[in-house]
DNA sequence: TCATTAAATTGTT
DNA sequence: AACAATTTAATGA
C-alpha cells in the first residue's frame, strides 16, 4: 500500500551498504560523521509512495540510495508538471531546506525504493560546522543550476530523440547521481512517463541511440556507452568541435 | 540446484 | 491500446 512518506512509516536504521551509496558521508570530518549517522534515517519507498508533497513544512533533506523517484508539481488547472527523476545517489530539498520553507515540489516513488532523509535540524548543523559538507551542497547548487537551464532546452525540442537522448544524459549525471554508474535501472515505461512520450515513442528512441552506440539498451534498464555522445546528439559538429 | 510457473518488461503493430 | 516474445523472479521438489 503506498503511503504518504515512507521516512515516517517504514522508516529504520541505515545498513552499511546503503551508507555506502550517501556521497557526502565520505566528505564529513570524524565527529560531524557520527553526528550525521545518529541522525540519518533510511525508508521503504513503494511506487506511488509520496517522499514529500507541495506545501509541507520541509522536516528532512532527501536522498536516494537506490530506486527511481520523480519530481513535479501540480499547476493551476489541475495537471501534473514532471520535472525530473531522481535515480541513486541524489540529493535534493537543500534550497528550501535552506531557507526553512515548504517544499515545492511533489517526490514520489517510480518504483520500489530505498530513501534516506537527513533531519533539517542536522542539515543546518553540518552547514554550521562542516566545510566539506559545505563544499559539497555548493557544488550540488551549481550543478543542479546547469542541469535545469538544459532542460529548459530539453522543453523546447521537438525532436523525440533528442528529448530522450537528453533526459539520459541528465539521469547519468556522475555528479548530481554517483550512484548510478554505467547502468542506469529505469524501464522504458519508466523513461516515458519521465519525458513525457509514449512507451512506444521511447522505445524507438533508445533503438535509435543504441544504434548510434551511445547506449546499450538491457533488460530492466540502460548500459550508457557514450555519454558525451548523449550530451551531445542532436547538435551540429562545428570547426571547434 | 533444477524445473516449472508467474510476473515484468520489451518489441511490434 | 493490444499483442506476442523475451527476461527475470518466485516457487517448490
Amino acid at each position: 500500500m503506498a503511503t504518504e512518506s515512507p521516512l515516517y512509516q517504514r522508516r529504520r536504521a541505515p545498513t552499511a551498504q546503503e551508507l555506502a551509496g550517501i556521497p557526502w558521508l565520505a566528505r564529513l570530518q570524524p565527529l560531524e560523521r557520527e553526528r550525521a549517522l545518529d541522525e540519518l534515517r533510511v525508508g521503504d519507498a513503494l511506487p506511488g509512495d509520496y517522499v514529500c508533497r507541495v506545501g509541507r513544512p520541509v522536516t528532512y533533506w532527501f536522498g536516494v540510495v537506490d530506486g527511481l523517484l520523480k519530481m513535479s508539481s501540480d499547476n493551476a488547472q489541475g495537471q501534473t508538471m514532471t520535472f525530473t527523476g531522481v535515480p541513486p545517489g541524489g540529493w535534493f530539498g537543500e534550497g528550501t531546506a535552506l531557507k526553512r520553507e515548504a517544499y515545492r515540489y511533489n517526490i514520489q516513488a517510480l518504483r520500489r525504493s530505498v530513501v534516506a532523509g537527513l533531519p533539517i535540524d542536522t542539515f543546518h548543523w553540518l552547514l554550521d560546522h562542516s566545510i566539506g559538507f559545505n563544499r559539497f551542497v555548493m557544488n550540488q547548487l551549481n550543478e543542479r543550476l546547469g542541469q535545469f537551464i538544459a532542460a529548459r532546452e530539453i522543453d523546447r525540442m521537438n525532436d523525440p530523440d533528442l528529448r530522450v537522448a537528453r533526459s539520459l544524459a541528465a539521469l547519468f549525471n556522475p555528479v548530481l547521481y554517483p550512484g548510478v554508474g554505467q547502468v542506469l535501472r529505469i524501464t522504458q515505461q519508466e523513461l516515458a512517463y519521465l519525458v513525457g512520450l509514449s512507451r512506444q515513442r521511447v522505445n524507438e528512441a533508445l533503438a535509435a541511440l543504441a544504434a548510434q552506440g551511445a547506449i546499450r539498451v538491457e533488460y530492466g534498464g540502460l548500459r550508457v556507452l557514450d555519454l558525451q555522445a548523449l550530451r551531445a546528439s542532436g547538435l551540429t559538429t562545428t570547426a571547434a568541435g
